[in-house]
DNA sequence: ACGTCCGTTGTGACC
DNA sequence: CGGTCACAACGGACG
């Protein structure tokens, strides 16, 4: 019995750990390798010409990675749900494997694959390996509900016993029966888009520190694992921090309307600012904190900034000073981190807003002091903001308190060459603290408890009322039941 | 029902 | 400098 198969790679862009692609090579004839350029993403999303090279680098390993085993990458340009007939007809396609995706663009467009594939008699096979365990499951063993806290899902997890170890990536022998058929006219049709082709110009490309493709995940591992000599423990550690993605993507799928405020029945409804003005200084690394600032230039500029920097900006633009929706917050992340992820985006901005499992929101960090813990000095910011490099470490995180004089010699007078403050921070923690509150106090069922009340009324309302209980029951029902 | 404990990483004063 | 505590007080899990 053997197989054309269509292996359709999405998110993981790997050989190894790559269960769906070995199903497909067996009693294989023929193997086809695709990704598919799908126009919805950059039709739905600001993605950064930064991403797109990283998407294209990991496409070019991938296809020299599979020539390595006598195959190769075919990239089709197009709509999934147009290209699948055509390539079914074309290569007589007898079976379709492919990696599960959890998000819900993913689901509904794999949904629509799949009966595709069934209309043409093809077999399809999904195998779960862009996570540790299989999503749908945890969440049955959770009665059917994501688990809300980092501990009820080491609990659901714990019965269930290790994640499968990682799939050995295929070799020449495991193609040995099998070809990869390509014909000269597939050169331009099937080649690996350029950033030109992507409607990119590589002029606004940021410096190359983080070449994507599976071969430099792979090394970095290794000198990660290497260099670690003590490990922790979750949820600090590298392990904990997996629990942590598993956790989030088990919210994605468990939690209706994840990636919004409304119709998310985790999410505590805020009365957040559109202040386009402040949303833009954010995003740009205008603030006149130079600890924010140098953050979000560096993620401007490189793509990537470490998970504290991540906090420090995202409460900033949410409930510490800027009181903006960590909708728009989430929207700038997803554009410009190459390690942007749908799941932990959402999760992690709604954390950071203490609007769903974190709800200490008195806890605020300081865009002064937070840095200066870790660095004293300022060396972070006058790296990524190198016209303030002439302060001192007494006025690095707060230039507008230096006297002109200083301004002066530094060469960088507040106001004119950098920034004042845009808010206040000491006043409107205070301010957006009781509004928080106030948020809150809705949320439990409490009548009297507005906007004007910002005072801090001992009222505590009527607590946790049936009504929002069962509401919240029934969504999280509901999002379980459309499934089945 | 209700109380209690805990929660990946806050801040600033004080000793 | 390092540890402790008040600040003001949240929801989720569990007994």
């Amino acid at each position: 019995m053997n197989h054309n198969s269509i292996h359709w790679f999405r998110k993981g862009l790997r050989l190894h750990d790559n269960p769906a692609l070995l199903a497909a090579m067996k009693d294989c004839a023929e193997l086809y390798p695709i990704f598919i350029l799908d126009p919805w993403f950059p039709k739905n999303m600001q993605v950064s010409v930064n991403r797109w090279r990283f998407l294209v680098e990991a496409l070019k390993d991938l296809d020299e990675n599979l020539k390595k085993i006598n195959s190769r990458l075919f990239v089709v340009r197009g709509k999934p749900a147009e290209v699948f007939p055509v390539l079914f007809k074309k290569w007589k396609v007898t079976r379709l494997t492919f990696e599960v995706d959890t998000e819900p663009y993913s689901k509904q467009r794999d949904a629509e694959v799949e009966k595709m594939a069934a209309e043409h008699s093809v077999q399809v096979i999904q195998k779960v390996s862009n996570t540790l365990y299989d999503i749908d499951r945890i969440i049955a063993e959770n009665n059917g509900k994501a688990p809300l806290t980092y501990v009820r899902l080491q609990t659901v997890l714990a019965p269930l016993g290790s994640p499968k170890r990682p799939a050995q990536a295929p070799t020449k022998n495991d193609m040995k029966e099998c070809s990869t058929p390509w014909k000269s006219s597939y050169d331009g049709k099937y080649s690996i888009p350029t950033l030109e082709e992507l409607g990119q110009d590589p002029e606004k490309l940021g410096p190359h520190l983080y070449p994507g493709g599976e071969t430099e995940a792979l090394s970095r591992l290794e000198i990660y694992m290497k260099r670690t000599r003590k490990h922790s423990h979750p949820p600090v550690s590298l392990h904990g921090q997996l629990l942590w993605r598993e956790f989030f993507y088990t919210a994605g799928v468990g939690v209706p309307n994840f990636n919004k405020m409304e119709g998310n029945p985790v999410c505590v409804q805020v009365d957040w600012d559109n202040n386009k003005e402040h949303l833009k200084a954010w995003s740009e690394g205008r603030t006149g904190y130079p600890f924010i600032d140098a953050i979000m230039t560096q993620l401007r500029t490189e793509g990537w900034i470490h998970h504290l920097a991540r906090h420090a900006v995202a409460c900033f633009l949410t409930r510490g000073d800027l009181w903006i929706s960590w909708e728009e917050g989430q929207k700038v992340f997803e554009e410009l981190l190459l390690d942007a992820d749908w799941s932990l985006n959402a999760g992690n901005w709604q954390w950071l807003s203490a609007s769903a499992f974190f709800h200490q929101f008195f806890r605020v960090y300081s865009p002064v002091a937070f840095g200066k813990k870790t660095d004293k000095n300022g060396e972070y910011i006058k790296k990524y903001l190198p016209f303030l490099k002439k302060f001192p470490a007494e006025y690095i995180y707060e230039p507008w308190k230096a006297p002109r004089s200083l301004q002066e010699r530094a060469g960088c007078i507040i106001g004119k060459d950098y920034p004042k403050p845009i808010v206040e921070h000491e006043v409107v923690r205070k301010k957006n603290i009781q509004r928080m509150k106030a948020a809150y106090a809705r949320r439990s069922g409490s009548v009297d408890v507005g906007d004007k009340d910002l005072e801090g009324s001992k009222k505590k309302g009527v607590k946790r009322n049936a009504a929002k209980e069962q509401s919240v029951a029934d969504l999280l029902k509901k999002a379980k039941f459309k499934k089945d």
